[in-house]
DNA sequence: CGCAGATGGCTAG
DNA sequence: CTAGCCATCTGCG
């Protein structure tokens, strides 16, 4: 068992209609390398399985990836997530810690 | 509000 | 084994 595949898994378990952060997971993962983390998301190969679009940044950013939240990525991510009754605005989450997932 | 530094783990050579 | 990369976080100005 990698730890990308326990990130996965996790991710996995999050519940529709909410979200969690990096640095959550990281931490249950008993690391603190959230930046790890992403890389599983980003390299991730179970593509609809891994919702990595219910993940975000600690203040509830989406975040994305290049930087910016410029990408179509995050778009996409954006609008799942509105599909899935999350409220996003100019990329960030409404009410995050309302959707936020605690394991 | 904006920027820089500090981290942990992964992939590729 | 070494070097570079990354979808982050936190603190400070």
């Amino acid at each position: 068992m990698k730890f990308e595949e326990r990130v996965w898994e996790l991710m996995k378990r999050i519940p529709k209609g909410k979200v969690t952060t990096y640095a959550l997971i990281a931490e249950k993962l008993n690391t603190v390398a959230y930046r790890a983390v992403g890389n599983a998301c980003r390299r991730n190969p179970y593509a609809p399985v891994v919702p990595c679009h219910r993940v975000v940044r600690s203040d509830g950013t989406i975040g994305g990836f290049g930087g910016k939240t410029s990408g179509k990525t995050v778009e996409k991510k954006i609008q799942l997530l509105r599909k899935e009754n999350v409220e996003v605005r100019s990329g960030r989450i409404v009410d995050f810690k309302k959707v936020l997932f605690r394991f």
